[in-house]
DNA sequence: TCCTTCATGTAATAGGTTACATGATTTC
DNA sequence: GAAATCATGTAACCTATTACATGAAGGA
């Protein structure tokens, strides 16, 4: 503790405070193709959405901005048609660094889960057990759906 | 859909317009103790907070209120020593009933995970092997200890 | 012709956290 | 004597959603 004048180990110091939402775009970006922000909220509705919830997309955009000031993605206008045009981001390099020095943090967060499901179970002491159990089947029925989705969206 | 005049068979009426997290405080209450915010927000941590995360202190008191505003739970003034008041709430009858019609109600939120480890470990591209090794395990530590604070907590 | 996809954002509002403040009592 | 527990909130701030707005292209 008392150590070196140097004693910088800890890379805190080079992990811009930003929301876990803007680490989860630039995140989406570190797979190296260039997108729009349309682009972030439909990967992010297909994958990111498992294992981290899907933003809005105007937060997507306001993510985006947010990372391109910091310097961690840039943009630039391409063609869309003849006619209009579009923004596409990619990751830069600060991005990539700052990236891996979040990801390499010990430090996470803990993992939190909003199951309204499973806060309906728990108050199953209010329900039929008929209705409860239409409840649970029927949330496994919307859960099939959605893994054929993620199957075919993979093959 | 163009039946009778009395055709008001959806429950939704009767299902006040308010956040899960406040639907969550007052599933705590259904379960029929008198309670302080304080003692909400350690039930929370405990128990809640393993299918629907745990909302600050601070949001607690602000869920009471709301649900004492419309009448879905009560307070009352007990004494806490010689000295000192405390501020206990109560499940409502109609605090009852509308829990009862949200808890029946088929569209239920689609459950959603905020993982950090999960999301460290699809950027694992960005990582040494060993230290994305190093984090899950350590990860695993954490829930070990946690399983174990819940055994304790419930025996 | 109408609906869906692609594409980008603003404005209003709600939901939620962090920091701060306070203070007695009980436990170590 | 210090630290943790019990207890309740306010104020400032940030995060995020919803509603709204716009508009061309392409498929049904």
């Amino acid at each position: 503790m008392s150590g070196g004048n140097t004693d910088l180990k800890n890379a805190d110091l080079v992990i811009p405070k930003i929301p876990a939402t803007a680490w989860a775009v630039l995140g989406i970006l570190s797979f190296g193709r260039e997108l729009t922000g349309y682009d972030i909220k439909n990967w992010s509705d297909a994958i990111l959405h498992f294992f981290y919830w899907s933003p809005a997309t105007s937060q997507i955009y306001t993510e985006l901005h947010r990372l391109e000031e910091l310097g961690l993605a840039t943009s630039r206008t391409i063609a869309r048609d003849d006619v209009r045009e579009k923004t596409v981001y990619a990751i830069t390099e600060n991005g990539v660094t700052a990236l891996q020095n979040w990801q390499a943090d010990v430090n996470a967060e803990a993992p939190v889960l909003k199951h309204g499901v499973l806060l309906r179970v728990w108050l199953g002491h209010l329900a039929e057990p008929d209705r409860l159990r239409e409840q649970i089947l029927d949330h496994r029925f919307r859960l099939m759906e959605e893994l054929d989705a993620a199957k075919d969206s993979s093959a």
